[in-house]
RNA sequence: AGGCGCGUAGCUCAGUUUGGUUAGAGUGUUACCUUGACAUGGUAGAAGUCGGCGGUUCGAGCCCGCCCGCGCCUACCA
């Protein structure tokens, strides 16, 4: 074996080996128990981030056990055809390199090169992914705009439109002027914009002398106003409402009307009414019955019956025109520095333009009501609990929802409008004669259906629910779903939803939320900021493996993630250890042993480990059995570096020539490659593989299980207390800076005869450890040359001194202990003094802190004596 | 405006659900060591008033209350 590990050559072979064996495939006649997961559908557009690496190695690591504990197991991977972001995109390329507009092409022929596209791009992202080395179920494989799926996406529509959940109507909602499509409320992000407040004067058309003063953030949408709005409460306007003021600029007089919704504190007191272009105009207008003046058009330019000057500006520059023209007349009051929420494009960061038009609607609330209560009733459960809260906040409060879009790129809504009677047929394939009036003159609704309209059917529909397949049968409803919280609402609420109303079940029993990926200040990831960790690059330099463990060992379940270099190099010096740990296990097998290794003959190191290792092995399953993954990769850390490595490896090169304890040295390297290996794919493929697999890989044998015939607890706290003395003995050895190298003759105290028994069964390792070229064990150290000394509860040790200026130092160091210890002791007898404490907590602690005194007082007595003997 | 979360070693973070003996990891840092698995290493250290105040308790990093600082989500105040 190769002296350090080479990641590349490790990571390159196996995960096309592994697929080629199909170790990840599902199977759907399986008698197993299932657990299936579906992957969250990476962007066409996209390529992989850190967020992916974290969303996809978190759910690995859980499947992989699973297979290994005997689940049968899918991991079903998919692309997701991200409507406007890929529309996007090819429009881009299209003027950049044909100066052509997809209106100049034609739909058919600019779906035919999103299509060409898409293909080139999903290979990308593809490959990028498999280098995580997940356990995907490739033969599964879905895109959400395949065949496949638009018919099950057309038959959900059909269904929803003739249960009437799905609804066309004319409402306000948000228009994107720069992607020129509506957007759904979720795809609105709300930033806070340093705006100005505009005070505009209205004068009143019964005496122009007079006027009412509205307070405005967009000057520009007064051309459409249709009412100056008060709340009916408020004094100051009582007198005036039913009155009529005369709109500024745009010759048209308008009602003063009052409305409770207007607050009295904000602004003047009066609002101007918009109905076109503002939400809660357009609320208020529907109860007054108020006309809509639309003035802006979808473009985000000036439109509609408005001052010639005016038509066809930027809505950006009528606002400043505009004020300016009003401050010329004197009907400006003031204008304030105000900070306030506008709504944008999540895409495009573009601000949004309320804008009322025909589109097409999911009602909700009767969907809503048993996803509430499955996760109320904790049939799916949110990992963890917390973000329960964040579901149940949207969905008491939600609102119905715009599914259509007006791109090209997507699901085609399946309606279909008869020009001659302008009736609306919905049904899964065109019809040839309008159902009503025979007209063949029918056109298909031009829009798509927003993008997660079809990812809120993926758990059933890459499934095959439309042909009541056996994958459905088996694996619906899924065992897991692992996603950012970022899309709870997008995503998660509306898989619930659907997957009740068609699937007939919940589509997932646990949800388990992740945290976001931020950089080692905890700054979030952005390409402005230029502090984007590209995994690609990490698996370059420091291994797939590395990064994996690294997000493991960080991933609290729902928190986020700083991540940093020197955390990975950490990490990535991990696997190197691990490497080098089976170099040393597999250099020194001879070929003879077996994991039937007779009790009887395997020392008491091997009795230690094999406890040990049992005792971790059943912590560790607890702990991936709660979905605490960050700490079970603590622990086997820890455990592999700082007991495996540090000690039993340690221990055992003394006891190589011991068929049975190269036996337990090859069985203990074995147990922990399988349970490394959910987490490090790689490396412990390799090593496992290197011991002599026989065909079969790591996935294949199963999950270490707690056994009760590896108990062995006595000798499990003899080597602890072994190892304690040890610890001590090089403790005074380098305190003192005696020279490593140096093999020296050691005395030992104790006042225990058992432990000294327990010591001699182990004096080898404690030789060889600490470099003792003799050990004894004397009833007193007076009649010895003195030395260096050091003390443990039971124990004292004495390193007989090179040369007599050693003595001071000793001197020195030994008071220091001696405070040390005192305070100890005086803490815990304070404790032990007090009643309250020894009558009301449990015996178990009482105990423990009785023994570490008794220890304490004894280690005291014995440094006070050596004290005296020195000085 | 509501809701959620965070504050623990120089830095980045676990641990708090279930209170219990001397609070852990990575990195950094000190001394020594090219020991035959490993210098991506070893041995032994130093380093923390667990944000502040108060409460409950025999006992609080952990439970409760208030305060300070920071972050996020939701929401139609023009």
């Amino acid at each position: 074996m190769e002296k350090s590990y080479d990641i590349a050559k490790t990571e390159e072979g196996w995960y096309k080996i592994w697929v080629e064996n199909n170790l990840f495939k599902a199977d759907n006649k399986s008698k197993k128990p299932p657990f299936s997961m579906i992957l969250p559908p990476p962007n066409v557009t996209g390529s992989l981030h850190m967020g992916h690496a974290l969303t996809f190695t978190i759910p690995d690591i859980i499947i992989r056990r699973k297979k290994m504990e005997g689940y049968n197991t899918l991991w079903l991977p998919g692309v997701d055809h991200a409507g406007i972001a890929t529309q996007m995109i090819v429009e881009k390329n299209l003027k950049k390199e044909n100066n052509q507009s997809k209106e100049e092409i034609g739909r058919d022929n600019f779906l035919k090169i999103v299509w060409d596209w898409k293909d080139k791009s999903e290979k990308r992202i593809l490959q990028q992914v498999e280098k995580l080395g997940l356990a995907l179920d490739w033969s599964r494989m879905k895109f959400t705009l395949s065949k496949e799926m638009e018919d099950v996406v057309t038959k959900v529509f059909v269904d929803l439109y003739r249960e009437k959940k799905i609804y066309r109507g004319t409402y306000m909602v948000n228009y994107c002027p720069s992607c020129k499509t509506v957007l759904s409320d979720l795809e609105v992000d709300h930033r806070e914009v340093n705006g100005k407040l505009t005070y505009i004067k209205y004068p009143l058309k019964k005496d122009s002398t007079k006027n009412i003063i509205v307070a405005t953030t967009r000057p520009e949408t007064m051309l459409g106003d249709t009412a100056v709005a008060v709340n009916p409460d408020d004094e100051r306007y009582s007198g005036l409402i039913g009155e009529e003021v005369l709109l500024p600029l745009a010759k048209r007089s308008i009602k003063i009307i009052s409305d409770n919704e207007v607050s009295r504190e904000f602004g003047t007191g009066a609002v101007k009414i918009t109905p076109a272009h503002d939400p809660l105009d357009y609320s208020i207008a529907l109860r007054h019955g108020l006309e809509h003046r639309v003035v802006i058009d979808q473009m985000g330019n000036m439109t509609g019956d408005i001052p010639e000057e005016y038509i066809g500006m930027n809505r950006e520059e009528c606002r400043k025109q505009l004020t300016e023209k009003l401050r010329e007349k004197g009907l400006i009051e003031k204008e304030e520095e105000h900070i306030h929420n506008v709504g944008h494009c999540q895409r495009c960061e573009t601000a949004v333009e309320p804008n009322i038009s025909r589109q097409w609607f999911l009602k909700t609330a009767e969907l809503a009501k048993p996803s509430i209560e499955v996760v109320e009733k904790k049939r799916i459960e949110f990992i963890p609990e917390k973000w329960e809260k964040v579901y149940f906040n949207w969905m008491n409060n939600i609102q119905d929802w715009c599914i259509s879009r007006q791109l090209w790129w997507g699901h085609r809504i399946p309606a279909f409008y008869c020009r001659s009677c302008n009736e609306i047929i919905v049904q899964t394939s065109a019809p040839e004669k309008c159902t009503a009036c025979g007209s063949t003159d029918i056109i298909q609704d031009p829009d798509v259906l927003d993008t997660w309209f079809s990812s809120a059917l993926w758990p059933f529909s890459t499934l095959g629910w439309n042909s009541g397949s056996d994958d459905f049968k088996t694996f619906y409803p899924t065992s897991l779903m692992a996603t950012g919280f970022d899309i709870i609402f997008f995503w998660v609420a509306r898989m619930v939803m659907m997957g009740i109303h068609f699937g007939k079940d919940i589509p997932f029993s646990k949800v388990l939320i992740n945290g976001l990926i931020r950089d080692e200040k905890g700054q979030k990831m952005s390409k402005t900021k230029n502090n984007v960790i590209d995994p690609l690059d990490i698996i370059e330099q420091h291994g797939t493996d590395a990064l994996r463990f690294t997000l493991a060992i960080q991933a609290v379940p729902g928190m986020d993630i700083s991540l940093s270099l020197s955390r990975i190099k950490g990490y990535k010096a991990f696997v190197n250890k691990i490497w080098n740990a089976s170099r040393f296990v597999i250099m020194n097998l001879k070929g003879d042993e077996s994991f039937d290794f007779d009790k009887n003959r395997i020392t008491i190191a091997d009795k230690w480990i094999l406890h040990y290792l049992n005792m971790t092995i059943k912590e560790t399953n607890t702990l991936m059995d709660n979905y605490r993954i960050n700490e079970a990769a603590d622990l086997l850390y820890h455990f592999f570096w700082h007991e495996y490595c540090d000690w039993y490896l340690e221990f055992s090169k003394n006891d190589i020539n011991n068929r049975d304890s190269r036996s337990v040295l090859k069985y203990t390297l074995f147990r922990f490659m399988q349970l490394f290996h959910p987490f490090m794919p790689f490396i412990t493929e390799e090593i496992y593989q290197k011991t002599g697999a026989e065909g079969k890989f790591l996935l294949n044998t199963e999950f270490p299980q707690f056994r009760s015939e590896n108990v062995f607890t006595e000798e499990y706290l003899n080597i602890e207390l072994v190892k304690k003395i040890i610890t001590e003995t090089r403790k005074t050895r380098t305190e003192n800076k005696i020279d490593p190298g140096t093999k020296l003759n050691i005395f030992l105290k104790t006042g225990s005869e058992k432990e000294k028994e327990i010591f001699l069964r182990s004096e080898k390792y404690f030789n060889f450890l600490t470099k003792s070229s003799k050990t004894e064990i004397v009833p007193d150290f007076s009649s010895l040359p003195k030395g260096f000394r050091g003390v443990l509860s039971n124990w004292e040790i004495l390193l007989p001194f090179e040369n007599d200026e050693d003595r001071e130092k000793e001197l020195e160091r030994l008071k220091k202990e001696f405070k040390k210890t005192d305070s100890m002791i005086i803490s815990i007898e304070s404790k032990l003094s007090n009643e309250n404490f020894t009558k009301r907590a449990p015996e178990k602690i009482v105990n423990g802190f009785k023994k570490t005194l008794q220890e304490s007082i004894d280690k005291k007595t014995k440094i006070e004596k050596t004290i005296k003997d020195l000085s």
